[in-house]
DNA sequence: GCCAACGTTGGC
DNA sequence: GCCAACGTTGGC
């Protein structure tokens, strides 16, 4: 089992969202680095909530991967943000996984608090300028963060 | 709202 | 294939 970090404002879909829905498509990535690592996930890899463009943001909760290699459907979708004239249904360019509600924190991880405790090589979202929304943790680092959650 | 970081696009 | 222009992300 893998764990990973992925990325989302709570003004657009947060933790609030995920447990009310219990399992969601995540939608929306474009950037390939980003889509490659949604298409290396395995069925229960487990994946850090992280709260992007908030006061503060940070780590709110823990989510499982319940189906993978997903075509994205937003991106055939004209009225969407995420709409990608450029995807055809026959060549895909987008695909995400399906993800399930396991636990909201007691409180969040703030990224300074994230910043005190990691090195930017550890965690690569305390890493000045990072844009990835999506991005591996490796296993003692996921464990030291599931600690200070609890 | 600002703006640094940085990925993408497109002319050449 | 280079790289300037442009658009987006995301912390502050």
């Amino acid at each position: 089992m893998n764990y990973w970090l992925m990325k989302s404002e709570p003004e657009v879909y947060g933790i609030a969202d995920l447990e009310r829905d219990r399992t969601t498509i995540w939608d929306g990535v474009r950037n390939y680095q980003a889509r490659n690592f949604l298409r290396s996930m395995a069925s229960g890899d487990r994946a850090f909530f992280y709260h992007s463009n908030a006061s503060p943001p940070g780590i709110i909760g823990l989510m499982q991967v319940v189906e993978t290699d997903l075509v994205d459907p937003s991106q055939f979708d004209a009225s969407s943000h995420y709409y990608d004239p450029k995807s055809t249904p026959e060549k895909p360019r987008w695909q995400t996984v399906e993800v399930e509600f396991i636990e909201r924190f007691p409180s969040l991880i703030s990224l300074d608090t994230l910043r005190q405790n990691f090195s930017p090589d550890d965690l690569w979202v305390v890493r000045q300028g990072n844009r990835l929304s999506v991005m591996p943790i490796e296993i003692p680092v996921a464990e030291k963060i599931l600690a200070m959650a609890r």
